[in-house]
DNA sequence: TACGTAGCCATACACCGTATGGCTATCGCT
DNA sequence: AGCGATAGCCATACGGTGTATGGCTACGTA
């Protein structure tokens, strides 16, 4: 098969992608190159080509791979208003762990499919438990997502705890109080 | 002064500045290139750094006054929960005017100086009507920009309304129900 | 043994941002 | 009037990007 003079083993798809990632958690997006991952593969640029089948497309791929890393909590018995502070939490850790890639995805949609799988298996019972009817529950959990991923992104952006992390996890808190008060109907 | 060849009057940054910003309203940021927009103005690229630092500058320029066209309503007399929609409605139709700008701002912070005017001198008023303690009005302006910022996101990727353009504005009204009716503390 | 093909690579193209340095026309000053 | 400073513009060049094209090698199968 001809693998690469320089490498013994030829390319896995799983080898790039996780490389790619490294290289994406290190310095962010922008610092994702298919000449750089090819040349920390030891590789030439052009044999990626043969796995990938191009840059967004990677992107997209290591973007579900991430996707696949949420630790995702649920304790069934327990009440809906703890369950979605859980939730919001690994939502949070998540976007800390890859901010970079997390803000790519906030500008690109299209990389993440919608509404199946990770979180929306989670969020959707406990929208049933807070009340929420069932033909406004996808609404609903789209804009309590939006109210998180923006908290989220003002926090990476320095606001709310500026100076103190302690600070930060306190707003964030009160924050989610604030959504947990707001989510039921009068 | 040595003006152009091909024009007849020598650039300025306003010119500069409005046809960036036309650029990027046309084509999103990606699509805003010096050499590009060299061409349109009919000038060699490197006569813009003789009025623009850098691409990032011109980027952060053209954000400034993308902002400075934000039509700030406040009606003083009138309660704080619809001065707080006006508020919103207003950053909702802005960021749909300039959705990729506005995309670029969000994972580029640095580019728009921190809570002095525009937004902020309005949504500080407004909490304190709502009772909110002047100590924590900061970080509650910084939520409450998050939440919004995120939920617009979230309709700028389609959700929300994906088919009905109607729809999307009766969920970004519940939601900013929802804001309102989490604001206070109980 | 012959062939298809999987994997790899070298080269090239068009684009990007911008550092460098030189040209020219205008202004202020002597 | 003469002259230096300078503002504005431009040509060239460097190092970077993604990827189209086409050719090479070595393996699996028939």
């Amino acid at each position: 098969m001809a693998v690469s003079a320089r490498r013994g083993a030829p390319l896995t798809p799983e080898e790039i992608h996780s490389t790619a990632l490294r290289l994406v958690e290190e310095g962010g997006v922008e610092a994702l190159s298919m000449r750089k991952l090819a040349a920390v593969l030891d590789v030439n640029p052009m044999s990626l080509y043969h796995h990938v089948a191009n840059k967004t497309a990677l992107i997209s791929q290591i973007c579900q791979t991430m996707a696949g890393r949420l630790a995702l909590p649920d304790k069934p018995g327990s009440p809906w208003q703890e369950r979605l502070r859980d939730l919001a939490h690994a939502y949070r850790r998540m976007v800390h762990r890859y901010p970079s890639l997390w803000a790519y995805i906030h500008t690109h949609p299209e990389t993440v499919a919608d509404h199946q799988g990770g979180i929306w298996d989670v969020l959707f019972p406990i929208l049933a438990d807070a009340g929420v009817p069932e033909e406004e529950r996808t609404t609903t959990a789209d804009v309590l997502h939006g109210f998180v991923a923006g908290l989220v992104v003002t926090e990476r952006q320095g606001h709310l705890g500026r100076d103190d992390p302690a600070q930060a996890d306190r707003v964030y808190e009160t924050a989610i109080d604030m959504i947990i008060r707001g989510l039921p109907r009068p």
